[in-house]
DNA sequence: GTTGGCACTTACCAAAAAGTGCATACTGGA
DNA sequence: TCCAGTATGCACTTTTTGGTAAGTGCCAAC
């Protein structure tokens, strides 16, 4: 684990550049488990815009993470998955997801103890 | 990897509760290779203002990711330090951190050509 | 006719987040 | 005197982000 590196003061800086967006991880979460149409994706991540949703796409798209295959029919059917540089970063990112899954009883103690703090940063947020 | 979990959609959801916050991950990072005073942490995370980095600290703090030691001295001295359930974190995170190392240069060409795009996201951000 | 499915686009804007500038107090050096 | 070091607070400003609302066009079902 390099600690200078380039303009980077670390690996995890250069990760963040591609990772950074509300819901950029979470698309990578859902890819890295097949590829997905759209519609799949939007419900599977929750409570995500459509404008919001296809923006993060269309920069992760750009950045080569993802691609996007167009059936060009009607009804639009189209398909996002996972580049293979996007792959290595999906599983990057899955020692993540499993901390979240161990200790999300202790997440959910979080999010209640902020909402008591009715503090700094009081509700559920990311 | 499990995909539903409580409130979360997975566990990565979970994990981004903690982390969410523009210098967060960067913070855990460099407290995860030790102890650091206040101003090691500024100098080594670079261009964060003092007010968005004492605030992130703190939440972090009352989050039980980390802890502060106060040394009560004139001039301040003050420590932080990753706590034993921050520590478990840290670990998650570095593979992405691992990542990062290994694919700079890709990450580096992908900030170029947001540059050269000028478009929804021209300049290099996280 | 309306409504729903599919996957987007655009204009507008409010809220959230990050940052700036000034300040605190003590000590030492130029 | 000013500046530097140490770590942080407060008021205000700026920037960024996410969201809402309305819309596109085709087809099928009610």
């Amino acid at each position: 684990m390099d600690t200078t590196n380039g303009a980077f003061t670390c690996g995890l800086d250069a990760a963040l550049v591609v990772l950074g967006g509300k819901w950029k991880p979470l698309i990578l979460f859902h890819l890295a488990h097949g590829t997905r149409r759209y519609g799949e994706l939007r419900r599977a991540i929750g409570h995500v815009s459509d404008k919001v949703l296809i923006q993060q796409l269309k920069e992760l798209q750009a950045d080569g993470i993802i691609d996007r295959l167009d059936y060009g029919e009607i009804p639009p059917k189209v398909e996002y998955s996972l580049t293979a540089f996007g792959r290595t970063l999906g599983k990057a990112l899955a020692p993540l997801c499993e901390w979240g899954t161990k200790y999300s009883s202790n997440v959910e103690a979080i999010i209640e103890r902020r909402k008591v703090a009715e503090g700094p940063h009081a509700a559920w947020k990311r």
